[in-house]
Parts: C-alpha cells; structure tokens; sequence
DNA sequence: TGCCGCAATCTGTGATCACAGTTAGCTTCC
DNA sequence: GGAAGCTAACTGTGATCACAGATTGCGGCA
C-alpha cells in the first residue's frame, strides 16, 4: 500500500517544457516538500551548477518563486527561503482556514466515485503510516500533502487549486521544519482523525463538515506549530 | 472630490526598487487597470525598446506575471494576454465570490476610524462617477477598483490582499473589455447599490451582510459580462 | 484572381560577460 | 589572545550575443 506514494522524482529529470520551467518545478517541489528550511540560502550560481546549467534558467524560476513569496531576493545578497513571523503565520492560516475549507465543502458536490476513490486511498495511506512504530517523516508530510490536495483536485477549481498550492509554497518549510522537531506529534493522530471526519463528510455530501474537519486539521496543527515559540516575534 | 481618484502614475518613474521589480509594477498597473485586452500581443523588445531598457528586466518581469497567470508566454511565440474561456471565468468568480466576501466579512471586524473613512471616501467618489452625464469609463474602473481594495485592505491581511491582487491581475482585462464595450452598464447601479450596502455593513460591523454586499457585486458583474458571451465556449 | 510556398523578420530561450554591492575570512595590530 | 580592518571571493543585476522555432507577407504559379 504504502509504496503506492509517489516517490519523489526529480522535475528536472522529465524533459517537458522549457529549462526554467522545469527548474521552476525542481525548485518548488522541494520547497512544499519541505527539503529547505526558512533561513536557507541558495545562490543562483550554486544551483545552476548542480543541475548543470546556466545560470539565466534559475534566475528566472527564483524570481518567479519570489514572485509568489516561497522565495525572497534582495538585490545583491545571497536568496533565502523566507523566515515567518509569528503574526505572518497566524494570518495565513487564517486565510488557509478560509480557502482549503472552502474547497473541501466543493468537493463534497464535485467529488467522482474516481475521486473519491483518490481520497480513501490517500487517507488510508496516511492513517497507516500514522500507525506505524518508526514513522518515516518525510513520507508523512509527503502523505498528508496527498490526502489535502486529493481533496482539493477533486473540488474541480483550477483557480482554486493554483491559490492554494501557492500557499503550500509557503508553509512547506515551516510544516516540515516542525514536523522534523516534533514528530512525536504524528502520535497524537490529530490529523488522522481530521483526516477521517473530511472524508466521512465527503462521502455523505456534508460541505460544512468538510470545511470544519479541514479547518480543524489546519488549525490544528498551526496552533501545536505556533506553541513550539520556533517564529520569530 | 473626483481629482482625489490618483492619476495614473507610472510605475516606472519612481526610482525604487530594481528595474525588474519596476517594469513588473508598470505592467501589473496596467493590467489590473485593464489598459490590455484580453488576446493583446506584447514583444520583450518592443517592451524594452519602449522603456528604454535591455531586454533582460522585462524578461524577468513577464515571467513573474505569467508564473501568476497574468501573462501567457509559449516558447518561441510572442507572449500575450490570456483570453478567458466562459468556464474559467465562471471558476474564477466563485473563487472571488469566496475570497472577496471573506475579506469584507473581516473588513468589518478589523475597520479602523481611519480605513473606514476611506472606504466612505472611496465609495462617494465611485457613486458620483457613476452619475455624471457622461462617465469616464476609465476613471470609473479605477474608482471601482479602489473602494474594493479599500475594503479589502481594511480587512488587515496581507496574505488576503495579496491573493485577491493575483485574481484582479487575471480578471482586469475582461472587466475592462467589457465596460469599455458596455459604457451603459455603469448606469444600471447594481455596483453602486452594493458599495452602499457593503460600506453600511461594515459601518455597522454586520460581517454576514458584508459578504453579501461583495459577493452580490461580483455575481451581478460577471453575470453580465457571461451574459454578453464576448468568452470563448 | 486566388492560393500556395518560400524567405525575411520577429519570437522567446539560453549562455556569457561586466559590474557593483555584500559577505566572510584572514591578517595585522593592540 | 582578541578585535578591528582590509581584501578576496561571492552575490544578484543588467547587457549583449547566438540560436532555433514561429510568423508574416510578398512573390510566383495555376
């Protein structure tokens, strides 16, 4: 079951698109799947030499990055992932509260038995890894992101869907910053059990259930996150 | 009153910030003001050529608003502004129904003396546009736009803000499109209409109908602009 | 008169170079 | 031994060049 989770594969490997959109999707998987820390800096020359490139490809994926906050550059110094400050990420989860809930009541009117089938899958795969003794982390966070953007495809909102990745961009290294500090808080099966109330209530077309088991599971865990005192403020 | 509306100011005048950085505002303004249409056709040189810059600054800056889906680029081709189909546009308005209507709701609980006398100010100056003999279409879409945002920035987050920007850098061609080809649509009032009704509701601190106020502007708004089918599909 | 095809022009993409401001480490002096 | 100052390496920014694919319009043929 539990190999079913895509391993992580390299955007830069597919050979789809132009080099800066694939550096764009190198860069921005690793940045939800939490592999940089806030506080990280990376120089353009650096990662254009990793990947083998030159420099103009990264230059325009990193600004496109900044563009949307995952990433800061300031003119002359070297690009950091962003650090948040404590009020910084009160106000997002504020606004991820509002929007993924939102998606979720959609998708209990938008769902398909395919995509319903996606979800349980997807719940099934966290709750387990959940449940293990030795939780693998990397795969936890990788499972609980597939469990959420299951959801959300399935609310059938392309603009929806953009806004919220966008802000996965941006909580991605804090999430896993935390998770990596704590992972004893994968024990306390919060999310699993939020994760079991969203598909009940998409199951049996309860939008506002839905929106309340996401906004619990996001709550959640930005309130366990916010007590740690790791933000800045 | 009217001469308060800021004149269009460039953002490429002001000398802060790096060129890309500025040719990036120069073009969101006018795309946000819907000086483009939907379909329109710009060159990086011919941009460049325009400012008086090397191609690279406006580059980076079409990149940042294509990553945000302001700007369509396909390689090799000349980069335009995206036309909407008729399902997008309807996916991209109950999107702004949500999100917008979530900003005036919190509008109402974080309005201060002050944001709530621009509001007002924003609000008279739209409503007497909107009566003159001959309005200024032009002006008229600024003024709409700057009461929206006066309320959305009085609702003090700046992640909201910051999303709803994104959206308005989509919507603005189409909205402009169709005013400029619908001059008479100012006339019927259903924006104005609902300006008075959100600016009482905030007045009054009634979240609920706040959101109604925005939300029933949208609705009408994209309503007829649909109605028209100028969209593809 | 209408249509097909070729060629010149224009498109974004990527590489390379020059530059100025920042950073960090080493040396030197106290 | 420790701190201050200088220098060398590194940072992103911007300009310029080369290139391959797309576009457009002109000319020739039917």
């Amino acid at each position: 079951m539990l190999e079913r989770i895509p391993a992580y594969t390299d955007a830069m490997l597919d050979e789809t698109g132009t080099l800066s959109d694939r550096v764009y999707r190198h860069l921005a998987d690793r940045l939800i799947a939490g592999r940089f820390a806030p506080g990280d800096k990376l120089s353009l020359r650096a990662v254009s030499e990793a990947l083998g490139l030159s420099i103009m490809p990264v230059r325009e994926a990193v600004s496109r990055l900044a563009a949307e906050g995952a990433l800061e550059v300031a003119p002359k110094k070297a690009v950091t992932v962003p650090l948040m400050r404590a009020g910084q990420f009160r106000d997002i989860t504020q606004v991820r509260v509002e929007i993924e809930g939102f998606a979720a009541a959609l998708a209990c009117q938008a769902v398909t038995p395919e995509s319903l089938a996606g979800i349980e899958a997807r719940e099934r795969e966290f709750r387990e890894l959940s449940e293990l003794p030795k939780a693998d982390l990397a795969q936890a966070v990788a499972a609980n992101q597939a469990f959420h953007f299951a959801v959300y495809r399935a609310a059938g909102s392309a603009e929806l869907l953009a806004i919220i990745e966008r802000l996965w961009l941006r909580v991605g290294p804090i999430i896993n910053l935390d998770l990596r500090e704590n992972p004893e808080r994968l024990r306390l099966g919060g999310a699993v059990q939020a994760h079991r109330a969203c598909l009940a209530a998409i199951r049996e077309n309860r939008p506002a259930a839905a929106r309340e088991a996401i906004a619990a599971d996001i709550s959640g865990a930005s309130a366990f996150i916010l007590s740690r005192q790791r933000l800045l403020d």
